[in-house]
DNA sequence: CGGGATGTTGACGGTCTTCAAAAGCGGTGG
DNA sequence: CCACCGCTTTTGAAGACCGTCAACATCCCG
């Protein structure tokens, strides 16, 4: 794994260029490689941001606030790029779910190094705009919906990115603990379990185990998760509010 | 405001590039200019992402979820560069605090163009990290914080990013009504009324009017804020969580 | 100065949290 | 293979915080 030439060949795979040039050589230079196991906790710099690349595992990217409470804002699973700020209002800390192993990168200095391959360039900004989005998605869930909602919409969400087992279709195997549900929901584990329990007790959902979740239904399962409705969501803006539709 | 060269202009004055290339004038074709009144408000396409410019006034960009309810993801100010993610989960739609004027692109096809210029990706890429960065923080404010907390760290984020008039130092004018405020913060107008009305009784603000608030004590009201104390932050992870601390 | 929108205050109720205890899963060792 | 033990999860009851509904006050604009 932190064997030389790992990194260059990750580099090379993510973004599609050839290994063997002089920029995925500067790039690798700048790489930590490391290894998380299951329940470690890795730091990175907290006066700059850190720019990380997971190779392997499933690791998630919790937020700390006064009175030691925890926001995850982020699961990463392989193949995902994604940034750790530096500490401002929030410390961000990477926490292994699974035994994990990822390069680390100063980001100041990636972009510098970076900025000569428009491919990389494009890369980084649409996995970037991808994680926004998410983020924005997870807000409206924090701030506007119902335990049961975010439940039914964190499942989804899993169901998207998480590959089942093929015998079992609509099976999941979640590889957080129902305490990591939670911080990630903004929600604490026995509301999670309640809501799990209801789901259950209305059959859409079963559980095999500890960390399985079977979805019986995910239409009703949608139904559930409170997200935006066909055109219903424009009521209640400003009355007479006007509206530029773009084209193209 | 829509007349030709405007744009060109914005371009080269927000990423420090020459406005007369052919960069900037293959840029600005792709640009629709769109005036959007206080209270109106702005659909942009519905099947693609979106990037925004704002060159002047003031903005709120809206996720809306089932049953009407909003949550106000973003606030943007003039020189801000936004995206607008295509419908998923929620619709956005940006809205007008004051009267304000924006260029529309389509993203991909901005992208697409300005992938040329490492200047404009690179900007664009920090951009994109801290609206990321933000969002993220809003999400620890909606997932773990009272709304004490939420309402202090609003204030405080707002200090920030408006400047206060001259003659009244730690004065700032909120462009946005109560309802815009709750619906940023993932409350109601009442709970938030309530927060300042005991902010104002703890002698740590006080208000003029309707849209004016006074911080006295910035200290006390970043103490009441919530947000990472220095040390205290890391008890309750696993307990033997082991810690890799990056340098550089 | 008046009217309407915006903001404030109060009482009550619901949802989620907190605290506490029981149950169940899963790994280890006999 | 089964029994045991620790940890995660589930379940229950009580309480806190914020939302809802309603009335009133205030600001701002014409």
């Amino acid at each position: 794994m932190s064997r030389p030439g790992a990194c260059r060949l990750f580099l090379s795979a993510t973004f599609g260029i050839p290994s063997g040039t002089e920029l995925t050589r500067q790039l690798s230079e700048l790489a930590t490689p490391v290894t998380v196991m299951r329940g470690e906790t890795v730091e990175t710099d907290p006066t700059a941001a850190s720019l990380a690349f997971l190779t392997g595992g499933a690791t998630k990217l919790s937020a700390l606030a006064a009175r030691g409470r925890h926001q995850i804002v982020a699961f990463h699973f392989g193949g995902d790029i994604f940034s750790i700020p530096a500490e401002g209002l929030h410390r961000h800390v990477i926490t292994g779910l699974r035994d994990s192993a990822l390069f680390l990168f100063p980001a100041r200095a990636f972009y510098d190094r970076a900025a000569a391959s428009p491919r990389i360039m494009r890369t980084l900004l649409e996995r970037s705009q991808t994680a926004l989005f998410r983020c924005r998605d997870k807000a409206v869930n924090l701030g506007r919906k119902t335990a049961r909602e975010r439940v039914a919409g964190f499942l989804l969400g899993m169901a998207e990115r998480l590959d089942c087992p093929d015998d079992e279709p609509g099976c999941i195997k979640l590889p957080m603990s129902r305490r990591d549900v939670g911080e990630s929901l903004g929600l604490t584990i026995e509301t999670v379990s309640r809501q799990i329990t209801e789901l259950k007790e209305a059959g859409i959902i079963d559980t095999r185990g500890r960390s399985c979740i079977v979805l019986h239904d995910l239409d009703q399962l949608a139904a559930q998760a409170g997200n935006v409705e066909p055109r219903d969501a424009m009521s209640g803006l400003a009355p007479a509010a006007q509206r530029v539709v773009m084209v193209q």
